[in-house]
RNA sequence: UGGGGCGUAGCCAAGCGGUUAAGGCACCGGGUUUUGAUCCCGGCAUUCGGAGGUUCGAGUCCUCCCGCCCCAGCCA
């Protein structure tokens, strides 16, 4: 069975290896996994990452994989999230079928759970404040003490969780702990809370509840209560591994999931934490959530990125248990590969410079093929204008240009894509400014289509539009968020110290060739010697279309001018 | 002088005691090219955090040491 979209062949990574023995040694029949989005924000690289981990896995060996809302902190949780995740997961490729789940769901069971846990004296109701229990817990290095409360009966136990649940006490006068260990070294097992009152609306029971279970306590009874059978998390929830077998293990459950950690994604130049993306987001460094530049789903999307690259990115990165940095070179690359691939070239001009072809016939215009692929014939020929007066690209044009430019210069020749040699006779600068104003040349006949047929070579060839045909628009110049590898590695400076600012540039005078006029938002093309560039699903209007770069094209020249 | 993890090239990552330590990214050469793109070919760890030990043989097993990450929310 192969692993891989791309279809070589790649070892298993560990928990593969892990799936596969289990299937093996038949310890279970089919794999059930579970992807459990807490809906307190928008899903980003991190998120992905574990979706084509547990999506993936079900995929792979014919298993499936619930998707379900890990909704018990009301306070923080909006059905509006439900949402957007939901359309992120679809979008990223991958379908949850039936099982759509949420915590929320458990809510009753779990109540049932804590009743079984108080009668076999393994819970009990506490009155002690947070700043109580905060004394009590002791240490790292020192054993807590127990509670006063831990010896109640389980007569007092029962009314006095039932009052909770009735409303009966005060946010923050009573929790429901686990009886287990206070001198655990493992701060997780000293008896830690699994109720507290919360009086929130919930998105789902609405008032219902003032009660609300904790984390270590719900996702492990979910789990057995979907027979799931590989629950798949990030390493900060090894120390919890032991209270979710505790809780299994203490209550009669229908089965006991195997709960398996791998390490969290980390990217250069870029913040994971929903925390310091929604800074971003409030303090107006960006626009929003989907913010071009931000590396959640849907930012990435609007950015231009492919689901495909997205999983294939998370392919190639692998699961590991090692904590490790990804470049954000390797992101970019796996959108260059599946874009280079499905991209249909243009011709598009960021900074403009007119040309005037003095010896091509005013009032002219022919339509010159070009093909949408070079190395897919299959993607068509299209036609585009070409007349006396064109825009090239500025940064294609030198007047005292080095050996090494091969692009246009007085007195050199260039070939204009599809089109004709061009040579520089003049140019036309402001003579206050000394700007280049216009660039005059002379064209070649008989070079028609971008062919000499005397034979002779030239270095460069450069992209253009015709200057009356060309499509005016908005491009935006995406560039990464940050300037530092790690802005999060110095505690002394705030990350937001770190931010790029040049992440976007905005250029509202490009030209690009006229056939972009009815493309639709989201679509990606390839503007010929630049990059891969998208409609704008957001700001794009027809007739005044804005195009987002996703990445730039490699670039060798920018290395040689160095 | 708590507990749990992790250390293989600049960045990821295979390797599961026995040929010359996979592969990708990055980087450096060369070729093709009407995108300085793509594509192709070649180079890139005498060495696996360190030191000992076991073994005919160790990145893989043992011991000790060093470094990094996580845990003291009524968050997930």
């Amino acid at each position: 069975m192969s692993n891989s979209e791309s279809g070589h062949e790649k070892p298993l990574d560990f928990i593969r290896q892990r799936v596969s023995e289990d299937l093996l040694t038949g310890k279970h029949s089919t794999p059930v996994t579970r992807f459990p989005p807490e809906p307190n924000g928008f899903l980003h690289i991190g998120h992905a990452k574990s979706i084509c981990l547990n999506f993936g896995v079900a995929r792979e060996y014919n298993g499936r994989c619930h998707l379900r809302f890990d909704d018990t902190n009301p306070s923080k949780e909006e059905s509006a999230y439900v949402q957007s995740i939901k359309e992120d997961v679809k979008w990223l490729g991958f379908d949850w079928g039936k099982n759509l789940f949420f915590a929320s769901d458990y809510f009753d069971k779990l109540y049932e759970f804590a009743l079984e846990l108080i009668r076999k004296e393994k819970a009990f109701v506490c009155c002690l404040t947070a700043d109580e229990m905060r004394e009590y817990r002791g240490t790292l290095k020192e054993p807590g003490k127990e509670s006063p409360y831990r010896n109640r009966t389980v007569e007092e136990n029962l009314k006095l969780f039932q009052g909770m649940k009735e409303g009966k006490f005060e946010e923050g006068s009573h929790v429901l702990r686990a009886k287990i260990d206070m001198s655990s070294p493992n701060l997780n097992m000293r008896d830690p809370i699994i109720y507290r009152i919360m009086r929130a609306h919930h998105h789902r029971t609405g008032d219902t509840w003032c009660i609300y279970p904790m984390y270590d306590y719900t996702h492990c009874l979910s789990d057995a209560l979907e027979a799931i059978t590989h629950s798949l998390c990030t390493l900060e929830f090894e120390d919890h591994r032991p209270l979710y077998d505790w809780v299994l293990d203490t209550l009669e459950t229908p089965c006991h999931p195997q709960q398996i950690e791998f390490a969290r994604l980390n990217l250069t130049y870029t913040v994971m934490s929903k925390r310091k993306l929604m800074r971003l987001v409030a303090d107006g460094h960006v626009t929003g959530w989907d913010d071009p530049r931000m590396l959640t789903v849907s930012g990435l999307r609007r950015r231009g990125y492919t689901p495909a690259s997205i999983r294939n990115f998370c392919h190639e990165i692998g699961i590991g248990k090692k904590e490790s940095w990804i470049d954000m070179g390797v992101l970019e690359n796996a959108i260059r590969n599946d874009l280079n691939e499905k991209a249909p070239r243009v011709l598009g001009i960021l900074d403009p410079l007119k040309v005037v072809i003095t010896n091509y016939p005013e009032d002219q215009v022919e339509e010159l093929a070009a093909k949408n692929h070079p190395q897919n014939p299959d993607m068509g020929v299209r036609k585009i204008p070409f007349s006396r007066e064109i825009y090239i690209e500025h940064t294609d044009f030198m007047e005292d240009p080095p050996k090494k430019f091969f692009r246009l210069g007085i007195g050199r020749e260039v070939r204009l894509r599809y089109a004709y040699f061009i040579t520089c006779e003049s140019i036309v600068k402001d003579e206050a400014t000394g700007e280049i104003l216009e660039v005059h040349c002379t064209y070649d006949p008989a070079t028609y289509g971008g062919n000499a047929p005397d034979g002779r070579k030239v270095k460069g060839t450069i992209h253009w539009v015709s200057a009356a045909e060309a499509l005016p628009c908005e491009i935006r110049l995406y560039d990464r968020l940050f300037n530092v590898e790690n802005p999060d590695s110095d505690k002394e400076v705030d990350f937001k110290e770190h931010l790029n600012p040049d992440s976007l540039t905005s250029l509202p005078n490009c030209m690009v060739e006229p056939s972009l006029a009815d493309a639709e938002p989201g679509t990606c093309f390839q503007f010929e010697r630049q990059g891969y560039f998208c409609v704008d699903a957001k700001d794009s209007m027809p007739g005044a279309p804005v195009f987002n770069r996703t990445v730039g094209l490699r670039d060798s020249w920018a290395k040689v001018k160095k």
